[in-house]
DNA sequence: GAACGCTGTTCGTATATACGAACGATTGAT
DNA sequence: ATCAATCGTTCGTATATACGAACAGCGTTC
């Protein structure tokens, strides 16, 4: 394997996780690595346009677009997102809601896709961002639909607490997973953002195996039990036809 | 500067450019590395997520989730992209067709973003996709943006031709410019696809620099005086009201 | 205004990478 | 069934990189 490779990449991510431009000496101190080694390196990735210069008086860096060019060129090959998209949008339409598409990646929830509803508010994760699978409705969803062993291989606690209805720890997610199993789809109850309620529903393929999840997100005062079984039937709905065109040949989601 | 860094960015740009997946030795051939360096290059991108392994029989490698995540923060953080992207949702439910937003990039146009009309018929660009600048009304519009220098310096002949009315040379795409500049908006008059017809506008910041182009796409049968002069002015709304979010002053585009 | 602490950058050498040659495993042609 | 070609991978060493020390150029601070 190789040094530089794999610090360059690190420096692209490190970039792209803070948010904000980023000086060399910046780098250099929270990745630990030798400041004439992160020079050399974003001296390439300047020269390949994979960061660009932000402030030419502070030298601070941002990712750049030639990051996003090759990024996108996950998506445009990628047949899950677009199967998916044109299901999301017809899923947005039916319910008035902002869907979401996921998958798993190394124990988190990614965001693939997201299709906006008009709702004034809008819960905040963008597309390429992250969060802890037990924290969202996605991530449960897609838990479900792993057998248990690899659900403990991915989930290490302890879990974070965000709000009063975070899961504790392991025993109350696997009690939460077992009811979506039961219920046929993943019930996100303010678990990371105290006001958003959500459902979710795992996609599986030909194989039978869970590779990614949809959800419709809604302000808790939409939530009641009428629009959560008229929106969960649509969700379950899409992700059935999602799986189907990816060659799953079942009728349930959770055998 | 560093031979690794890009090398491995060389790598990503390649396997983003050929849509296929492609193995150790392809990679080594067509970029000219040696076989083992880009195998231990490939390890390391493989180890951060930057490419996944795409056909475990035939060892074929594509662009994989990290680049896509790290591509996305390049949106997410910019600007430019979050402000247009509301004013082409408008212009694409006022217009009824499908809109685009580009920027340049060493002297091409690329596309950072895509709201698709209902139409049944897409051109086939996707976000993060390039083109020649005088191929496309974007990049008219962009181009006729720059100062006369700029554009010399940008644009080489000999221009690739793709239909009848794709510009010859120089001469010709000067005075297109001029056309541009006198019209307020770039028209493409399927230079690049035959049967598509397209008006474009150039983005411009506080400090009156062109930044990028917005455009308006359609199908040569639908693009009548009536709809051109109809949709355009749609179009130079959208484009003024983007500029003017990010700070330009004036109340016309070209001067 | 001088001294400090920070920055990005240059330089030289110990050290890790680059890569030709050689490997066994597969695949396609004969 | 056999051969040839091509694949991914290992190994060893010539060579290019990594990185500590030193430098110049800012802004702050005293």
């Amino acid at each position: 394997m190789n040094h530089s490779a794999l610090r360059t990449l690190e420096i692209l991510e490190y970039l792209a996780a803070s948010g904000e431009a980023r000086s060399i000496s910046e780098i250099s101190r929270d990745l630990g690595y030798p400041k004439t080694s992160v020079f050399d390196i974003v001296g390439a990735l300047l020269e390949k346009g994979f960061v660009k210069l932000d402030d030419p008086r502070l030298k601070t860096y941002t990712v750049g677009l030639s990051a996003y060019r090759v990024g996108m060129s996950y998506i445009n090959r990628a047949d899950l997102y677009s199967i998916a998209h044109e299901v999301l949008i017809d899923l947005k339409n039916r319910t008035g809601e902002t869907v979401y598409l996921a998958v798993e990646d190394h124990g988190s929830a990614v965001y693939l896709d997201k299709v906006e509803s008009s709702q004034p508010l809008q819960s905040a994760c963008s597309r390429g961002s992250k969060k802890p699978m037990y924290l969202t409705g996605l991530g449960k969803a897609m838990l479900a639909g792993y057998d248990d062993a690899k659900i403990k291989t991915l989930m290490r606690e302890p879990f974070e607490r965000r709000t009063d209805t975070t899961l504790r720890d392991m025993d109350a997610l696997m009690e939460d997973i077992a009811q979506t199993r039961k219920r046929g789809y993943a019930v996100d109850n303010g678990e990371d953002v105290e006001i958003l309620r959500c459902v979710a529903a795992p996609i599986r393929n030909a194989q039978n195996e869970t590779i990614a999840a949809i959800s419709i997100s809604m302000l808790y005062l939409r939530f009641t039990p009428e629009v959560e079984e008229r929106v969960s039937r649509e969700l379950v709905d899409a992700a059935l036809q999602i799986s189907r065109q990816l060659g799953y040949t079942k009728s349930q989601l959770y055998k």
